[in-house]
DNA sequence: TCAACCTCTCAGACCGCTCACAGCATCGAC
DNA sequence: GTCGATGCTGTGAGCGGTCTGAGAGGTTGA
């Protein structure tokens, strides 16, 4: 896992910036391309482990590159990146193999779980569960269900990530502005409150149903923390 | 580490005096640029580890010379200046991928612990903890928790940064004014008694639980030690 | 088409934190 | 011991960060 190595493609230079900057961070080895040709190029010298693709580029459509890809015998997974249009029907279908998709504007936290899921499928991630646990919280990738204890938790899909993330990054403190850039969308542009908003919700859900794990630091963020023999 | 490097840049020259004067002291290698272009060039002859960035820059933005650096392959990490009252919210997308920023007006602690902590992140530093230890007592960075012994020890902001900055210079007599230089925001233009005030906030809170550690040098200021043995 | 749900904004309330001030305690010089 | 200088700390005002209820607007699914 220290040198996957990832391709990116996507023309937009800030969206190849955006993601590669976040890759490197977790410790990936990154290549970029801005159209079809590059990329196919890169593939063969780079020989990237997975492929990040949008499926619009100017020269090319991410499923031709694909198709492209298979036919020269490289076997390597595909996490595309897809407007939430009609195109995103089409990519649907190709998903069907060890492949998946994730909707432009998407959260760095959610790219990241699909390709970490992704390599994961295909063999070529370490971490084998898919299980996050902190204190008598539970949460499971795969079946998308939260626990406290035996009680099950209904979570809306804003607080599943907030929760996961948070999770990940357990005992460690978090800046609303850090929550903000890895949970919510790249192209969100409202105020820090929301996290403040979302952390409320959490809290009813979860602190509610025993000693609280999410605590305030006051100035600074947010940190799961256990109660005080922890 | 000893020679790490660190290019600052802003175009008020008081703020890159003072940045880069605490970083030298700190003994980072330091270089200075007050725009965006001589930013760029300063980064292809001096191969900085890290940049301090002001996103306000007289000739192109923050922003702008970031990408540019990442599109010549620079990989370096940035610690971004802001401005609080600014009312754009341009704060997006700044922490990902192990940068990081700081408000305007920052204290020269917490600027030199940002850089600290995104070297370290990134690799880039040999101390791989973000743990301070003096005697019985331990401040974490990553949880921001603070233990002496066994106890844990709730601190607001300011005693926080007063503690860690103390931590940091264990041992050494510290005058008020220095203290306040470096705790404090840089704007700041109160009185000095506002050390004496957090020195006797810290007192209550930490040498209540064990041998006083913090003591006054009268007609000099504070400094961290352990009780003589025996 | 309508209801249910989710996301996000806004504003008011709350309350912890910061800091100034002032009176008291302590120290050292003499 | 006396006295001035220095340090300590209780009090309280104002500020600002945080929390949360209410509701608008959008989306989804029946």
């Amino acid at each position: 896992m220290a040198d996957t190595r990832v391709l990116v493609v996507d023309d937009e230079a800030n969206i190849t910036d955006l993601v590669a900057t976040a890759l490197r961070y977790e410790g990936f080895d990154v290549e970029v391309a801005c159209n079809g040709t590059e990329a196919l190029r890169s593939a063969e010298t780079f020989r990237p482990d997975l492929v990040v693709l949008d499926v619009m580029l100017p020269d090319r459509d991410g499923f031709a590159v694909v198709k492209r890809l298979r036919a020269d015998g490289h076997h390597v997974p595909v996490v595309f990146l897809t407007a939430r249009d009609s195109t995103e029907e089409k990519v649907k279908g190709l998903t069907v193999g060890g492949d998946d998709y994730v909707t432009k504007p998407f959260s760095l936290e959610e790219l990241i779980a699909r390709v970490r899921a992704v390599l994961r499928r295909t063999g070529n991630e370490d971490r084998v569960s898919a299980k996050l646990e902190f204190a008598d919280l539970e949460l499971d990738d795969d079946t998308h269900e939260v626990w406290r204890g035996t009680a099950r938790i209904e979570l809306t899909p804003t607080e599943y990530k907030l929760l996961r993330y948070m999770m990940l990054n357990a005992r460690r403190a978090l800046s609303k502005a850090q929550i903000l850039d890895h949970v919510w969308e790249y192209d969100f542009d409202g105020d820090a409150n929301v996290v403040e908003t979302y952390i409320s919700y959490l809290r009813k859900k979860i602190d509610k149903l025993g000693p609280p794990l999410i605590h305030t630091i006051r100035g600074v963020g947010y940190t799961l923390r256990t109660p005080p023999e922890g």
